[in-house]
DNA sequence: CATGAATGAGGTTTCATTCAT
DNA sequence: AATGAATGAAACCTCATTCAT
């Protein structure tokens, strides 16, 4: 549906090629998942011949971790903007976050992107640790910062941060299965932002000291 | 159930062929992922021939579609008879169930199987769609009835059931993920059962009226 | 010229495979040279499918090792043989020796061998070791002894065994190369064993105190 | 009227660029075979770019023809000078070639060249046969001249000349050999001067009436 | 029931070579 | 003269799957 692939052109600027084909590469991966798409089916799709793609990425795997890194850089980026300008009660940035998050999980590929690396995490471990390090690492800790100062000021009641964390992502993980997994097999549609919103006020309302 | 591999010798009873070659499969499939899991080595963990499997398993896939049909089956059978066992308040039998779940995916093969289902249903529909009608399609509407129930009696506010059940969940996900995927990359455990804990206490507190 | 690859039968005897697939394999590496024989012809050759080969050896470089190996062994353990069994003067064992060389490179593929161990040693170390272990390791130290033994006995004057047998050896390799190189390119054929009995004369004439 | 004005980029000397591409091409090809070897190493070896190559060489082979041709003449054409200056008995004639020739394997890279003919001569008899043409055929008939004139004279005794010359180059054959393969894979080196003249020795006495 | 032997269908990757600029 | 960009053709190797015994 969000297929932003370019077909046509034979691309003028070479600069532009390596976008091409991560897009390429994305909508594919995204579709048939990253072990039944091949090289080839990548490399047509982004207009160029087989062989071309090795000009730019040297492996199937550079793709994939091209595309992680990408994306996965950008949403962090963005969160850790959020959260450093906030200053007061902490509620309303998490509602705000977790409302972004649940956008970014509806218009981008993010979704597609979490189920390749939770599939081809094991066969390419180097592609989980990109996101591990590039999201997990970072991401968490931020928003278990957010916890701790709830809980410092008394806006929250006691709890373990890091599990409260996992508790506040938790919906967006499930939403990105849901939408990769569940959705294409016939699963009525998840509406992601509804379910942001409201786990956004339950799980603050839960924190309430 | 939770049974390892068996080495030993031409086992004794035929009947016991098939759940040997399941437990073989599954650990493999936990281990290296479907893909790459060929059927030799299920068969040989199995202490069979490579076509001896295919006296009892028609294909790859229906190794993996027997694996998640057993499974699922329990759970689910499980969780539903403590529901219809249940009277009263539903906010403590919910606390039971997830510490219930929680356990499951601590003791059991669970996640890995979770793991495999959301990275090979793609490629085999057939998969997601047992998985989807054994365990989705029969437990949302289970724990969505209990909170139904619980709007109800007045013991919640008014949310939306199908909603709240996936913010319910989702740390169980979110836990199986983390077991499967992050863990074998070097994050740091998960505590599965306080997380359950930590969150059903957040989750029915967010949930009073 | 030489042809023995076996074509015709299925091969009842799956003993005789590895066998099968060798001989073809070397009647292939000598016509074309390694990297040029592509595993399907000697597969094809062996009377085999191209997977087949696999199920002997895991490695386009396994039948080379085997063919360098097994080849080896028995030249260096014939000339092995005869040199322990001889008593009296080295002279004639010599002689004996260079022209039972001479005849292995007239009559065997042994200098085909020769030329493609030549050729991929560089690429494949491997190979290339378990010629120098196998062959020249084993062989020069058995001919040096011969020269030691010689001018100890005062039948020899007084030289460098090491460069000497060296020098007594070079026929025989410039015999392989003439053969396998130069003739196909229509240089004139070479009279192996000639150039063994002239030279063993004039080596021995040379030695003479 | 003069040429065309002079791209001033790259090489000053646009007349050097072919040697400069043949020392490269040399350079790797003894370090990695040819078929090793890429065209683009070789560019850039040469500070090029992969297409420049082909200004000034239709082919890869091209490169290796060259080499072959410019280096074995060179060598040919020494030996035949020495030859024809040389007057009076022809065995210290003959100790001087063979010095002469190991020198120059030890100091240049004529070993390489011959293992790399002899590696490449079947894929590219057009290789061969420059080497057969350029070298065999004009180096043999002029050492079994010098063999003969020795027969003539009686300072040798009755030999057949075209074996005796071939018995005279193999230690020669041998040492590239030696250098090229043995040493690379462990071998202790070879003194090849030393072997000429010890060879040069033994041989000459042997060939003594 | 069980297996050893065999295969067909692919997919990734590598290069020599070409061409528009 | 020079090159960056692009490609087509190959070849190795892997496995799920089948079948005669």
């Amino acid at each position: 549906m969000t297929n932003r692939s370019v077909i046509k052109t034979g691309s003028r600027r070479p600069d532009a090629r390596p976008g091409e084909i991560l897009s390429a590469a994305l909508d594919l991966f995204a579709e048939r998942g990253f072990a039944a798409t091949r090289m080839e089916d990548v490399a047509r799709r982004a207009g160029l011949s087989k062989a071309g793609v090795y000009l730019y990425f040297p492996d199937k795997t550079a793709l994939l971790k091209a595309l992680v890194n990408e994306m996965a850089g950008a949403n962090v980026a963005v969160a850790r903007g959020l959260v450093e300008q906030h200053q007061g009660a902490v509620g309303p940035l998490i509602s705000t976050l977790l409302v972004f998050l649940a956008r970014q999980l509806r218009d981008t590929r993010f979704p597609e992107l979490i189920k390749v690396v939770i599939s081809e995490s094991r066969a390419y471990p180097d592609v989980g640790r990109i996101y591990l390090e590039g999201v997990i690492s970072q991401g968490l800790p931020l928003f278990e910062g957010l916890i701790c100062r709830g809980v410092a000021s008394g806006e929250f009641r006691e709890v373990d941060a890091g599990l409260a964390v996992k508790a506040m992502i938790a919906p967006m993980l499930l939403s990105a299965i849901w939408k990769t997994v569940m959705e294409p097999l016939g699963a009525e549609p998840l509406d992601i932002e509804a379910l942001a919103a409201q786990h956004a006020e339950t799980f603050l309302r839960g924190l309430a000291p």
